[in-house]
DNA sequence: TGGCCGAGTTTGGTCGAACCAAAATTTGTT
DNA sequence: AACAAATTTTGGTTCGACCAAACTCGGCCA
């Protein structure tokens, strides 16, 4: 008997959402395990009583959605959500979204707003495991203010730390997000020299901060060495932001 | 000529990609208005040269990332993407991962933080009119103490306006998903007697500490806030996660 | 024995014709 | 002008077919 039809009587859902919750629940419930291939859209054709049309829909659906993974011509891999997941499912969006340079400010400033909570509680709770990290990340960040490549990693490197402290899977997921879509307009920031060298000492200052359980100094620090690098950016984008008002008028 | 095989003689892409972002720089662009239904499936089929099977994958994809609105049997909708959008796409996901009790502790880990800053924010920038929109809410949620339905809604908005201070459109769009995901947890809290009365005691609290400028209480009344309405859902969870964080300054 | 290669099979991607039912549109009637 | 019926359009679904890329597996060669 086909599954479908009983979560279907009624005919105004589509074939297609009865199989993505089914699919979803086998793959919620582990009964289709994580990283496993998917099976053939023509069993799942079969075991439904549905077109393969339907299937594919059911299959691009659930790609959508980050329970499957599917690169084209390969078997689709089930795939269990993560914080991760939604992050992929929304960078199109986002990235759509911050056409308009107010969205990236809107995203910077909320940047801002979470790694300044983040210090805070760095400088309240931190460990003396999670302050060696920092002074890990720290010199890692000063030796490589030669290397402006490998300065921007160890750059990101040790803001993640903070993303990293509360063993709260979200923030991770948070600074993989703002670094993936504020990236490009990093990407573009002139290279002023000793830019470096002060990006390092802000990092310092943050770090000691903490050191000294100053919660409230280590806040001030990082916002206005965020503040700072959005200067450094914002340069930039005023010029794109003019140019495409110009064009509007035209 | 067919606009989507210029995008493609990569042939190992899916044709229905090409549509979507073909379709996707249209909505972005403003030629294809918002609030306007899209063409019918057999005109975009014949435009760009392929069968109605790819019109049909590539509008469900972009219904999935939330560009248009489709209803079932109806003409889809554009719709340009805001931070609701963003929500909107991700409630599934979320709710998939919500099935993990840690996961909600996890979410709700990351609401405290966040509404720690904001109140900490509200303390320190807070205006005259904000300090009004408070109060207003507060004195509607004290009407509101013995009807637990409406109770409900005035807290919501009490904290609602937190979110909105900054005027930064993704914070009113943060605690939309806050309030739709941790939603269901609250349904089932048990209705103790004087509970109401104890959460309007503590939103007076954070009230004024605000009043007073003094972010470090209002964080902290936050805290103890939200740590306990914790305690009176996660009884009914039958899951015995700690929150604590004794991240209280002395 | 072990790794490489190629024929044969499976599988995803795409097409096109067709049918149905519901929505949208037009026509007809009062 | 308003409402009801007939007609066209459109989305939802099925079926069958074809292609090329991925996968399998068994044989060849070192």
């Amino acid at each position: 008997m086909s599954k479908v039809e009983d979560a279907r009587e009624d005919s105004r859902l589509r074939a297609a959402d009865a199989v993505v919750a089914q699919l979803e629940s086998r793959i919620l419930s582990g009964k289709l395990a994580d990283k496993q291939p998917l099976p053939s859209e023509r069993e799942l054709m079969e075991e439904f009583d549905i077109s393969r049309t339907v299937v594919r829909e059911a299959i691009a659906t659930l790609s959508n959605r980050g329970l499957v993974e599917s690169k084209p011509r390969f078997r689709p891999v089930v795939r269990k959500p993560d914080f991760d997941t939604i992050i992929n499912a929304t960078d199109t969006i986002i990235r759509n979204m911050l056409t308009d340079p107010s969205g990236v400010l809107s995203l910077y400033e909320s940047r801002i707003f979470v790694e300044r909570g983040l210090v805070r509680e760095a400088a309240t709770t931190a460990t003396k495991e999670d302050i060696a990290l920092l002074k890990q990340a720290l010199e890692a960040n000063k030796a490589a203010i030669n290397d402006s490549l490998q300065f921007f990693r160890t750059d990101l490197e040790f803001h993640r730390i903070f993303y990293e402290l509360g063993g709260n899977p979200i923030f991770p997921a948070i600074h993989k997000a703002y670094s993936a879509w504020l990236w490009p307009y990093w990407e573009r920031m002139k290279r002023a020299p000793g830019r470096n060298e002060r990006n390092y000492l802000a990092h310092k200052s943050i770090y000691d901060a903490i050191l000294e359980r100053d919660p409230d100094a280590a806040e001030e620090a990082l916002q206005s060495h965020l503040a700072r690098a959005w200067e450094d950016v914002g340069l930039t984008m005023e010029v794109s932001v003019s140019l495409d008002r110009s064009a509007d008028k035209g």
